[in-house]
DNA sequence: TTGTAGGCGTTATCAA
DNA sequence: TTGATAACGCCTACAA
C-alpha cells in the first residue's frame, strides 16, 4: 500500500471535525437540504481544511443514475464531427452531465463498449456515427436508455434522430448550379450507407429537374483522398463538369485540388463548386468553399433539449426526430462571396 | 415512476433463478474467483436469460477505484490534438480504461471540471492542454492523482510530461533551410505561453548560427488565420523570405495561402517553407506541406506506460518526462518529396 | 466449492 | 433543525 492508498477523506471525518452527524454534512453539501446557516458554515470550513470532496459514487448506487452520457463518435478526421463533439461536450456539461467517450472503429468494437458502459450505468447514449448499420441499432435499441443520433436512420423507441435537413440543400445546391448557367453537373456522393449523403444526392437530384438526365455521379467515401481520386478518374474519362456538388467539404476539398491539377480547371471560372459542413478548412484560402453549414449549435441544441426531456424522472422512452435546416454560405467556388 | 425507472438486473435476481446464493453470482462474473464449471455456466445462462449485466459502482465504492481517466482537452480546432486524442481513447480502452473527457476554454472552466471528475473518483488526469499557466499546475498538482501532459512544462511529484523532441527538429529544420541556402529565414512562432512552440524557436535560431542575425520572427496564435495576417503583414513591411519555419501546420499553411495570395510568392520555389504536427491538411495537395512528424502513437504511447505504472497498486507519486523524436516528412513546400 | 455477513460513502426516511 | 438508521449492489473474508 503506498501514497495513493491514501484513505480520501469521507463525509464522516468532517462531520467528526465539525462536531456534527455524519448526515449534518451530506445536508450541507446538498441544495434543498434544510440545515441551519450556522451549521452549514461550521460544516463547510471544517471540509475546506480537510479537503473534502463529496463522493459521488454512493450517490448513484443509490439513484440509480450516473450523470454519465456514453458519447460514441467514429472517425474525428472530418472536422465537422469533431465540431459536433466539441459543442456536445459543452452543452452537456451545462446540463450537469458528463461525458464518456467511446471511439468505435466497426460494430463489434461498440458492443464491447457499450457493454463497458453500462456497467457504469450510463443515463443515455449519444452517437454521431455517420453510419448506421442494422447491427448498430439493434445494440443501440437493446440498451433501454434514451440514445440520440446526428444524421442517421436508426428508429426505436428509444431512438431519437437530430437531422441536418439534407434533401432541402441538395435541392438549393441544384437551383443553385442551374443559376449559374451549369450544363454539365457532377454529384460526388458519399458511401452508400450514409443516409445523409443519399438524402443530399436525392435533393439534388430532384432539384436538377431536366439536367437530371445529364448528371454524372462519383463515389467517394467521405475523405479528402476518395474526392481527389474519383475527380482524377472522372477527368482520365474525359467528363470535365462545369459544375459539382460534393456530399462533404473533405471530398470536395480534394475535388477542387484535382480538378486544378489534373484538368486545369479552375472553381469558379470552369466549375461551380458546392461542399457540405462548412468545415473550417473550406474557408482557407486555398479553396474558398461554398457549402452548407448545418448549425451545429443548433443541431447539439435540438439534441440536448430530447436529452433533458427523456432523462426527466418519469419519462418513458422517448422518440423524436427533428430536422434542422442546413444554411448555404456562398463562397469563391461558386462565384459568390 | 415511469419505464425508464425499471429497475435494473440485479445479482441477486441472478442468483434467485440460478438457485444459487448472490456471491456465487459474483465469483461467475470474477476472473480469479473459485467456481465449479457447471455452477458458473449455470449462471451465465440465467444471467443472460434476465439480461444481466454487472454494476461497476459498487466496486468503485469498495475499490476506491473508478477505472476512468479525465482527458482534458483545449481547443479541438488543430486535428493535431484530434488525433491525439483519438488514439489517446483507444489506447486507454486497451488498458481497460474509460476515459471521462472534459472541454476546457479557461482556468476557471479547469477547476470546475476538475471538481467534478474528482467526485466520480477518476484515477488519473491526462490533458492535452497546449498551454499551461501557474493557476493549471496548481490545480492538477492539487488532485493527488498522476497527471500526464503533452508537450507541457508542468512539474510535480504527480505530474508526468510526454514531450516531442521540439528543440532538435527546430534545429534540423534550421539546418535543412540552410542546405536549400535560404539567406532570408523567417520563424513563425505560436503564443508566448505555448512551450514547445518556444523551444522550437530556440533550436531553431540555434540550428541557424552566424544566419541567425538575420532572422525575422513573427508570432500567431496556432490558428490557419494567424498564420495567414503574420505573413500578410511581413509582406506589406516589405520582407520576402526565401526559407521559413512555422510552429505549426495550422499556421503553416497560412502562411503559404498568404505568400501565394499576397505577395505571389510559392512553395518551394520562391520560399521552403516547413510545418511541425504532420496533420492531414498538410499532405493536401493545395499544401504539400513538409513538416514533422510527433509520432501520435509513440506519444501516447509513452504516456499510457507511465499511466500503468502510475496505477500500479501501492505506487506513490510518478512523475517522468519522456522525450520523443520528432520526425521530419518532406514533402514540395520544402523541395523534398 | 459454496453460503453468510459485513462494509464501501453517500442519500433518504423517520423520530426526536 | 438535527441525528440515527436503512438502503443501494456488489466484493471479500470467513465459515461451513
Amino acid at each position: 500500500m503506498g501514497a495513493r492508498d491514501v484513505r480520501p477523506v469521507t463525509s464522516v471525518d468532517v462531520a467528526k471535525r465539525a462536531g456534527v452527524s455524519q448526515s449534518a454534512v451530506s445536508r450541507a453539501f446538498s441544495r434543498m437540504a434544510s440545515i441551519a446557516p450556522g451549521t452549514r458554515e461550521k460544516i463547510l470550513r471544517a471540509a475546506a481544511e480537510l479537503g473534502y470532496r463529496p463522493n459521488r459514487i454512493p450517490a448513484i448506487m443509490l439513484s440509480g443514475r450516473s450523470g454519465m452520457v456514453g458519447v460514441v463518435v467514429g472517425g474525428l478526421s472530418n472536422p465537422f464531427y469533431v465540431s459536433a463533439l466539441e459543442h456536445l461536450v459543452g452543452a452537456l456539461r451545462d446540463q450537469g452531465l458528463q461525458v464518456l467517450l467511446v471511439h468505435v472503429d466497426d460494430a463489434l468494437t461498440l458492443d464491447s463498449a457499450l457493454d463497458q458502459l453500462l456497467g457504469y450505468r450510463i443515463d443515455a447514449v449519444v452517437t454521431a456515427l455517420a453510419i448506421g448499420s442494422a447491427a448498430v441499432a439493434r445494440a443501440l435499441g437493446a440498451l433501454r436508455i434514451p440514445v440520440i443520433c446526428f444524421n442517421s436512420r436508426l428508429t426505436g423507441p428509444w431512438i431519437s434522430t437530430v437531422s441536418s435537413d439534407n434533401r432541402a440543400a441538395g435541392v438549393v445546391a441544384a437551383r443553385l448550379l442551374a443559376e449559374r448557367g451549369v450544363v454539365r453537373p457532377v454529384w460526388l456522393a458519399g458511401p452508400l450507407r450514409n443516409v445523409a449523403s443519399v438524402a443530399r444526392g436525392d435533393g439534388f437530384r430532384a432539384g436538377l429537374g431536366a439536367l437530371a438526365g445529364d448528371l454524372v455521379s462519383l463515389r467517394g467515401d467521405d475523405t479528402y483522398e476518395s474526392g481527389y481520386d474519383a475527380v482524377s478518374g472522372m477527368l482520365t474519362r474525359g467528363v470535365r463538369p462545369d459544375g459539382m456538388f460534393c456530399s462533404n467539404d473533405m471530398m470536395a476539398c480534394g475535388a477542387i485540388d484535382a480538378l486544378r491539377e489534373r484538368g486545369g480547371l479552375l472553381c469558379p471560372e470552369d466549375v461551380v463548386l458546392l461542399g457540405y459542413d462548412n468545415i473550417p478548412q473550406g474557408a482557407w484560402r486555398a479553396y474558398d468553399l461554398t457549402t452548407f453549414d448545418q448549425g451545429v449549435e443548433r443541431l447539439v441544441e435540438a439534441a440536448c433539449g430530447i436529452l433533458a426531456e427523456a432523462l426527466t424522472d418519469g419519462a418513458g422512452p422517448v422518440s423524436q426526430n427533428p430536422v434542422i435546416e442546413a444554411l448555404l454560405v456562398e463562397r469563391g467556388s461558386s462565384g459568390g462571396g
